[in-house]
DNA sequence: TTGTAGGCGTTATCAG
DNA sequence: CTGATAACGCCTACAA
């Protein structure tokens, strides 16, 4: 059902009835009903495609995410969508995976697609091939990474501080009488090599000589389990951990209870992300809130405000702070 | 850049660009040559929008989900996108919330944006509002529902089979000698009332006299640990529970385990899903695997076929099974 | 092998 | 107040 279906059966012109459509003003208000009569017995909806076309807008945004089952992700995603479906966008979603040829052929689908803007939701979308993708295929199109940053004309930033937020982890666990701490990892994102240089830098700055440990496993719960295990009987002097995320804390905590360890007063432990998995587990854990929800509401703002035409700030910092539960 | 730029560049018209871009035959090499080299120069990518506009198909489809922060959503969600994405369609993603006016809305919404097909996530979707607006708006295009099905010709549905389901966890409960049994729901989803079926007609079949009892709470662990303890208060002498979802279970779990239950032994309970709470939860909960990822799986499957104008059954059932963990 | 013309469904600009 | 007409960017006969 087209404009011009209708025009015909209402013995009207096609722009008579796209004025009717728009509620442009100028239409006599008898064939305007007369209009508004078919428009409703045909259900008739007006084709986003064609208008898209003329209009040189689609309301679209794309929207790109490593995996949206990390919690976290999700609830970016779910901030993000909410905020422009109010505004009459629509969100497309890819999951990019964590490889970087991925992540550039969805940002030339994005291209392609003509999307008005788009959000990169995570530190991982950081890299030089993400920026040189961007280069070539969106050099025009407003861009806004949660938790990361590239410096592009068209590129915004929100950002966790979670370098000093890991600092301030490791003072906690300082200053609850641990001395000997490890961290262990899940993967290299640049979000996660900051967590490490606070990590290190602080226990450096608190003047413990003893070596760093930073261990490394994917990111499951059983990997956490043996890499814990495998940690405390290499290192048995250990006695505080900090886990680059929460679910790694979750399935590490059972561990160091399934090894007798008292925690928190023999070995103290704690995740990053304030997630659900931090609330769930039990005993439940002490985690850096590094507001994620907080950054992806502003990440939605700022693109809102940016294709609304005003100046956005180009790079912004959120500030964490720590939320002790029953591990520490 | 459009294609006619790059034809003014290179001397040519704009049909023989559009034939080197789509890859078609009877183009003189050194002219391909030619134009290949202003395409990769000017990074040109063809506009999908109006490519969509003649070729009547935009190679997108809707997804339509409740609240994408629910575990199960979120991985259906991932599932489709996942399987679509390989075939160059994208999904658009909404999130509809609970309420039957925005559901319709955002089906008019697919429409308007003339969608290839869709997919509603959940048996919220099964409802008198939702056929009307699809009758109305999407009349001719496939639609998918997981764990839902309405009576319509362009309507295919992936159900669970919760009320058996339901069924055997009351029967498992019984068999562990577990005789007052309780069913704590979150919300009156056509899923949910179907555990409740399965849930009365299975207790009544064993010949348990006394009246079932059903109580009801919001999607939390805050609101399912409460309504745990009133259920417990008002009726001591309930020992067998099975929550709606494992998130209620893993809330009213910590209830059970504060008032001095021993967990199997005086109170078992389970919930259903089988999702990451089950897992984390402390004790690990039993829990009905409803097979939701399988579910998803099979509805992408079902769209890609009917896209690429296969048949497909109509409506199918997947058959779930219990998954035994630490409270039973 | 290449170009021309028409059309996809809308909207915008002019005339009338 | 209404109707042609030309665009938007692309594809596809058909003609050359």
């Amino acid at each position: 059902m087209t404009i011009y279906d209708i025009a015909k059966e209402a013995g009207v012109s096609a722009s008579t009835v796209s004025r009717v459509v728009n509620n442009k003003s100028g239409v006599h208000p008898s064939t305007k009903a007369k209009i508004e009569k078919l428009l409703k017995k045909y259900h008739y909806s007006p084709n986003e495609t064609a208008r898209g076309l003329i209009k040189q807008n689609n309301h679209m945004i794309g929207v790109l995410v490593a995996d949206i089952r990390n919690v976290h992700y999700t609830d970016g995603a779910y901030t993000v969508e909410k905020a422009f479906a109010k505004l009459g966008y629509c969100c497309i979603i890819f999951n990019t995976g964590s490889e970087t040829k991925e992540k550039t052929e969805y940002i030339q689908v994005l291209s392609q697609r003509r999307v008005e803007g788009a959000v990169m939701i995570g530190s991982t979308f950081q890299t030089k091939d993400v920026e040189e993708a961007i280069i070539q295929y969106m050099p025009n199109t407003p861009i806004v990474i949660v938790n990361g940053y590239l410096e592009l004309p068209n590129v915004y930033g929100v950002l966790a501080d979670e370098r000093t937020g890991v600092s301030s982890l490791v003072n906690l666990l300082f200053s609850k009488g641990h001395r000997h701490l490890a961290f262990i990892n899940n993967c290299y994102t640049p979000s996660n090599l900051l967590k490490i240089k606070g990590f290190e830098e602080e226990v450096k700055k608190l003047g413990v000589e003893q070596p760093t440990v930073v261990y490394d496993t994917d990111t499951t719960l059983e990997g956490a389990y043996q890499v814990t295990k495998q940690l405390m009987e290499e290192h048995p002097e250990v006695d505080g951990i900090i886990y680059s995320v929460d679910l790694l804390a979750s399935g590490g905590g059972r561990a160091l209870l399934d090894m007798g360890y008292a925690v928190p007063e023999q070995v103290a432990y704690t995740g990053i992300d304030n997630s659900i998995y931090a609330e769930f587990s039990t005993p439940k854990i002490t985690s850096l809130d590094n507001k994620l929800l907080e950054l992806s509401m502003m990440a939605a703002r700022f693109l809102v405000d940016l294709l609304g035409g005003g100046k956005v700030t180009k790079k912004v910092m959120v500030f964490s702070s720590i939320v002790e539960r029953e591990t520490t």
